[in-house]
DNA sequence: GGAAGTACTTACCCTATAGTAAGTGTACTG
DNA sequence: CAGTACACTTACTATAGGGTAAGTACTTCC
């Protein structure tokens, strides 16, 4: 998943500017390609991993993996996992993912404004 | 500046990806540190090359333009330079980045409410 | 005449993000 | 007993984005 190195300028940086600049923030949590994606997959209503991965063919194992650890890590999805053979594991928004919403829209509109 | 390479898997992605996701679309354009932060700073009015520097004193020169030079790529800003010596050079909003304020006050919203 | 201001440009380095590919363990199914 | 499904994990590579530092051409000010 390639380990963050803590000492580095651009990540000081990012730091500082997700403290004082809030769209710096919001960007830090649902910036890169597949996040916003998997974000707006879980809108409509949670989902297996499994599920996740046929509704986004594009993604590889690794990516989906990756964004939805970070996803889980800053808290706007909710992962639950039953401990049986095979495994069962659902994703879904938390309130903080769900509350990105107006944030979504507002890009969305500005697309099709602008596109 | 870093020249981008066309024939890579992840431009091509992007590409795709900004065809089908308004929302990739959006980031795509205003993703990254700088590029909010410079569109903030012209909300207000429109300021010269010298003045967004004083303003932003944490950006380097060489970040400074290149992002001032996609904005203006993608039309987010417009650049007026009068030819005289010293060079007069002021940047301001194009309307379509007048038209990212709702989005820019939706992703401050959401950093306000869940920092 | 040296410093400072103007708006850049150039060259090089480092790292986070993304992509490719293969492996893991358990259990059900044909 | 080989194959498949499930949810991952691991190792490697490539590249775009960001950072550091210095240089450019011209003119005004002290």
């Amino acid at each position: 998943m390639t380990a963050i190195k803590e000492t580095s300028t651009i990540q000081e940086n990012k730091k500082i500017a997700a403290e004082l600049c809030p769209v710096t923030f919001t960007m830090d949590k649902i910036g890169g390609y597949w996040k916003p994606i998997i974000i707006y997959h879980l809108s409509t209503d949670c989902k297996r991993y499994s599920e996740l991965k046929k509704c986004i063919p594009a993604i590889t194992e690794k990516m989906l993996i990756q964004s939805l650890k970070q996803l889980e890590a800053d808290g706007l999805i909710l992962r639950e996992a039953r401990p049986v053979v095979p495994p069962f594991v659902i994703y879904r928004l938390s309130p903080a993912g769900v509350g990105l919403f107006p944030v979504i829209q507002a890009m969305a509109n500005w697309a099709l404004e602008n596109q």
